[in-house]
Formats: C-alpha cells, sequence, structure tokens
DNA sequence: CGGCACCTTGAAACCGATCAAAGGGTGTGG
DNA sequence: CCACACCCTTTGATCGGTTTCAAGGTGCCG
C-alpha cells in the first residue's frame, strides 16, 4: 500500500514539471498526492468519460493521447482538442457538474483521477495551487480562441500548417523531435479539429509533400521546412 | 466615500442574481463588496484592456456591451465573443498576466473592477465563491466549444440562426424580449465572430426575411418564427 | 445638408465539399 | 504464418456555397 501510494505520488512523477505539480513546493506536492490517489487505465478507442457523465474529477494524462469531442443531435460531431501527457481534461464538467464532452483515448492510455472538490479545497489551503488551477482553465480559453480564430478565419492550408506546428511544439516540450511525428488521430479526425473534411486533410498534406515541406508515411510525418510551415501560417508577415 | 461604496456594492446591484456574486450569502456578499471597490466607464468604441496589457482584475459588465477579438500579426481578426450585461471579461489574462485579447465597448459601457489577486484571496476563505469563479471559467470554456462546433460544422444559414437564438436568449434571461432584439454590433463584427464575411451575413439576413422568419430594419431585429430558427440550427431533428 | 460609415444586392471566381473508386496497412482468425 | 477483411487513405471529377469584387442605397451625425 505504501509502495502504491509513491507509485501514483506526483512528487516523484518524471512530468510533475509539465503537469498539475508544476512550480509546487515540496511540501504542497506532498499535500497534493493525498488527493491524487488513483490511476485509471483507458484503452485505445474508450472513453474516459461521455457526455451526460456526473463530474467528479479533472484527468491529468500519465500516458497515451486523447481526443475531446461534441455531438449534435443530429450526429455531427467536432473534435474540441487532442491531449497530450501532462494535459488535463474534464474542465468542462465544472459548471454543471456533467460533462458537456466526451474524452476517448486514441491509444491505450492512463490518467491520474484528481477528485474535484478535494482539488477545491487543497486550493483553498494553497494560492500557489489554486493559482495553478485558475492558470490551467484560463490557458484552455485561450488555446479554444486560437482555434476559434484558425476555424474562422484560415484557409485550408493555414489549418493544418498551424496544427502540425502546434503537435510538434507541444511534443517537443516533452523531449521528442522538434520535426519528426506520429500522428496518434485519423485524417477525419483532423479534420474535425480543423474543420474541414478528410479527402480535404489528405489533399493538404499531398499538396505539402509536394512542395517538399514535410515527408508523409501514414501516420509518421516529418517537417523538412519549419519556416516555410511557418510563412503558410502567417502569409504576409513582409507587408 | 460610505455613500460611494454602497453605490458600487454588489450587495445592493440588481444584477447581483446574473453576476458573480450569484448563490452567495449575505456575508460573502458583504466581504465581496470590499474586493470590487471601483467602476470603470469606457466609452463606445474604445478598450478596456487590449492585447500585451498587464492582467491585473476581471471585470464585470454593469452596463453596456462588449465585444473581445484577437488580431494576427497579419491584420486578420476574430471576434471570439461578445458580453453584455452580468458577464466576465478577463479571464483570458490569468494564464500570461497578460491580456490575450482586446475588449472594446460596442456602446458606452460601464465595469466593475475585480482585482484577481483579492478574488483569489477571498476565494480561499469561501468555498462559495471558489467554485463560482471555477464555474464562470468552466462556463467560458463550454461556450468556447459550442463555437468551435458552430464554426467547424454548420454552414452559413445555421451559423447566423444559433447566433440570434443565442442573442435572445441570453436578452430574455435580463429581462428583454424573447422576439425583439437590437444588434449592438456591426455585419461585420457578427462575420468575424461566425467566421463568415460581411456580405454573406447580410444575405443571410435577407434570406431569413425572405422566409419570414425574421423582420430587420437595420440593426433591429424581430423573430417571428422561433421554431423555424431552431430547426435551421438542427436541421433533420426528426430522423 | 453633406459626408461617412454601414448595409444591401448582383455577378463571377474559387475553394473546399461531395461523390466515386481504387490502393495500402494492419490485425485477427484460420 | 498467411490470407482475408476492414478501415484508413489517396486521388480524380464535379458540384455548390461562400468569397470576392463592384456598385448603389440607407441612415445618422456634425
Amino acid at each position: 500500500m505504501d509502495a502504491h501510494s509513491i507509485k501514483v505520488a506526483c512528487s516523484s512523477c518524471n512530468l510533475r514539471e509539465l503537469c498539475l505539480p508544476m512550480g509546487l513546493s515540496h511540501d504542497e506536492m506532498n499535500k497534493l498526492d493525498h488527493v491524487i490517489s488513483t490511476r485509471k487505465r483507458i484503452k485505445r478507442g474508450t472513453a474516459l468519460f461521455n457526455t451526460g457523465d456526473r463530474f467528479t474529477s479533472l484527468y491529468a494524462v500519465r500516458s497515451g493521447f486523447f481526443k475531446t469531442c461534441i455531438t449534435t443531435a443530429d450526429g455531427r460531431d467536432q473534435v474540441t482538442g487532442f491531449q497530450m501527457t501532462g494535459e488535463i481534461i474534464g474542465l468542462d464538467g465544472i459548471v454543471s457538474d456533467q460533462h458537456s464532452c466526451d474524452a476517448i483515448a486514441l491509444e491505450d492510455a492512463e490518467v491520474c483521477v484528481m477528485p474535484f472538490d478535494q482539488l477545491e479545497t487543497l486550493s483553498r489551503e494553497f494560492n500557489t495551487l489554486q493559482h495553478h488551477v485558475h492558470k490551467i482553465m484560463s490557458r484552455e480559453i485561450v488555446r479554444d480562441h486560437g482555434v476559434m480564430l484558425l476555424l474562422g478565419s484560415m484557409r485550408a492550408e493555414e489549418r493544418l500548417a498551424a496544427f502540425l506546428l502546434n503537435l510538434v511544439q507541444r511534443l517537443h516540450a516533452r523531449g521528442f523531435s522538434q520535426s519528426e511525428l506520429i500522428l496518434r488521430m485519423t485524417r477525419e479526425e483532423i479534420g474535425s479539429y480543423l474543420g474541414m473534411k478528410l479527402e480535404t486533410v489528405s489533399r493538404t498534406f499531398s499538396k505539402f509533400v509536394e512542395d517538399g515541406v514535410i515527408e508523409v508515411k501514414q501516420r509518421y510525418v516529418k517537417i523538412l521546412d519549419t519556416e516555410a510551415l511557418k510563412r503558410i501560417v502567417n502569409p504576409q508577415v513582409c507587408n
């Protein structure tokens, strides 16, 4: 049991510089360890939670890769985000005590379960933690605004370029390559996130390959010319 | 001075059922009164804050109407939201201690200034307030996801119909008509929010008028057939 | 009353969607 | 271990909705 509790401790987690405990003191982190007492495994293709599920906890991605998506009555759906290691899932549930999206694992995954009432209690004790929770929520809001910009005013090539740059930047922060990545999602899921059809996603990939900007082999993508991608996102930087 | 502090008190504000103090006890509201010690007037067309401004406070709209928008290096911009009475502006600033969007008054407005560090301090004292702040942030996230759905997978008519229904619903919650409204923003601003050009917004309004769904005279809009608008948003509800 | 900002409407161009078909990969069961 | 099935992806051709370009109209404010 003691061994087990060490196993799930933030204080001994190699993600602590990326994840919720970022910036907490030793003391604070030990307290946090008691809040985050359980982990949960989610098999590829299954849900961490579904729309309408009662909200109880936030989840920190320990390993694996998720998408969150909302589905309308008439069957359309929209991927609202992709979450990787160290990122927090479930903030949507706070407002109405139930989740307003589905969180689906795109590969076998493990999350740390953080009962939200306990997190609130501890937040009242430590202003560092409190402020950190606020920052995480604010970060999500700012990210969403960026996606709105992308969906509202970018063309297909710009969207995909922005998407790739964002992915690779987040992966790089986790110690992976700046230029190579494996996509964990299908063309259709990318399309849903970016507001385009899977055929358009595929065509745009092909276009980038023709232009020598990237290399693609199925889910593997290699960025050959980062600057070119940046220029695609921001066409007239020099005006 | 005492008279003045009463004037800006949440406890005597007629918006307290809509705004931040919603659900707080008398005692808690009195404490909150000390946090929200100032109001600020913003003239039509001017900014409450701009991108890059240092973040210090959240703002509750006391009167008037705002838009928030982000602008890219190459001059494109995206309206990320419209805020009316009782709604909170400034959550974007928490994550990086500076604002990541502009907040512009679309008519002469007044806001209550809530220094965020004081709000955090008080939040640590009252879990009702703490949870309420979390809900406000979560609500913004859920709203943003809805906009992503709209931008990512709806056609022009659906977007505008959803927009009108949303506006009128929020106005109704504030005691205004369920069927009539005055738009505080231009066609271009509507278009920016909905990811379409101002001409398309105008054409879509005209289409709705032709179909007898609404009546439009400049900024004045009267909804003649709410059900029809709902059907436009959700085309095949009966399948 | 004149200027200006905003709005409407038309015609043509274009981008991405749709429809269609065929070509890989991968995983499971024989 | 191989084969088949299924899913994912690519590519082509056509279609359609939105944008773009353009011109004219309306209302408001100084």
